[in-house]
DNA sequence: CGAGTCATTGAACGCAGTCAAAGCACGTGG
DNA sequence: CCACGTGCTTTGACTGCGTTCAATGACTCG
């Protein structure tokens, strides 16, 4: 992993200065114009499948990094969308807010998961992205993905799968939410990290899960006590080992079985 | 509106007969070859902003229609996914089943709106798509459409839109399920289809939901009864007024505030 | 060390689910 | 044309799961 790019003077930027510093995001300190050519992302949010002389192409394309600390916002629901971006290193989660206010996390991307997609159809971001431990991520412009997904078609195909895989991934999520016992939701949250894990190379069986019960029972529809009492029962139960936000998942099977 | 193009002869095909059907789709039956050059969903599903001289070839590509008996599937999950479609007339729902046989409506398609992405990430779809009335839909070949996107940037834009819409309607119903009291829900339901009657251009304040109690109850997470009675005390309120599946908006600021 | 955030656990309540029984609309066949 | 069957809807009574309120404990970081 590389190490984080230009980590930021002031640990308490104001909510003002933040969103100046956005529009001319880590580029413009000097030493942070990270080219991301090593960047692990590559073959991560980008095709499988590019002919030699169209690797240039798309380096020349990811251009840049940002690290973003915990708990602040990359961006922010209404911002202007000009961006996709890929989660680097760390972990983030995505924020909606109803009018009147209340706030649901709608996601959850680790290390190698793209993010930005919900302001593709306004032209803004519907939802934040925050971070839930110090993170970076390669920054995609939009246009320019864009324009070489017109050049070359395999970069089209993964852009489309990558949006295909989100609504997919929400529509899973719908049935959670919609179907499943505050047991079962734990359960399949738990499995779906596990695997998500897996595909990117870390262990399925342990990991560190940085949201806090109230972020899981936001994105599980349920409330933190009910997260908490849940995983202590699971516990009791032998199905995994936690220890605050550490988590062993020590009976799969059983853990599916839920 | 076009009369539906060949309404095939037997009412009750059989699932084998159907799919073998669905390879040719109306194509293959002679006078059902329907040009959709006239379709009202040409302003639809795709660009204002085409120039003249590119609107043949998008003529070109939308060319079939489908007509799709009450009940039945225009695709099942696990089909291999070829087109995307536009609904036509009538209405559909689509239905997501978890692998212990649990099924859920994840979605709800009026005519005018598109259809069928779920397909594009696994090359299958992951949903079905039934028809909640008697229904026509426009059928969109999938590798079509993708070489016209690398051709008409407008075209590409669109489709971009149309899968960002939908990760954000997703999204939204995320929100519904996880955060909102079941009259909250059901209000935001009565209030999204009234919306989305408005954009294409019917009343707003009146129409036929072709969803049985128990479908609204599986897309909005509640069983049917409590639908059911959500609905019953709305119209005691003086919000809504109900006579099985038409529905009249009385009160659409009272609905908002629920 | 103390303040703040986060997690855990308990007790009581209430919303929505479950079970059950009518009622209604529609189409089909006698 | 009516009788009947089927599928959908409505309404009631009771139950239970998850929420709410509350208190304590654990961990982190100035």
């Amino acid at each position: 992993m590389l190490t984080p790019t230009a980590a930021t003077a002031s640990s308490a930027v104001t909510s003002s200065a933040r969103s100046s510093r956005r529009a001319s995001p880590l580029r413009a300190s000097g030493r942070s114009a990270a080219r991301c050519s090593s960047c692990s992302m590559r073959q991560l949010c980008m095709p499988q499948g590019l002919s030699s002389d169209e690797l240039p192409k798309l380096e020349a394309l990811i251009c840049t990094a940002r690290s973003v600390q915990r708990g602040e916002a990359l961006y922010r629901s209404g911002d202007r969308f000009d961006n996709l971006y890929a989660v680097r290193s760390g972990s983030m989660k995505t924020v909606m807010a109803h009018r009147d206010g209340r706030e649901q996390v709608t996601g959850l991307r680790l290390a190698g998961e793209a993010l930005g997609l919900d302001g593709i159809s306004e032209d803004a971001h519907a939802c934040s992205a925050v971070a839930l431990e110090d993170s970076t991520v390669c920054i995609i412009p939009y246009t320019a993905l864009q324009t070489l997904c017109r050049e070359i078609s395999s970069m089209q195909e993964r852009l489309h799968k990558l949006m295909g895989e989100q609504i997919i991934r929400e529509a899973a999520q719908m049935m959670v939410l919609g179907s499943l016992s505050a047991d079962e939701r734990v359960a399949a949250f738990l499995l779906d990290v596990s695997e998500r894990h897996a595909q990117r190379g870390y262990s399925s069986a342990e990991f560190n899960l940085r949201m806090t019960r109230e972020d899981m029972g936001s994105y599980l529809g349920m409330t933190l006590e009910t997260v908490s009492r849940t995983l202590s029962r699971f516990q009791k139960r032998g199905l995994i080992d936690t220890q605050g936000k550490h988590i062993r998942i020590v009976d799969l099977e059983g853990l599916r079985q839920v």
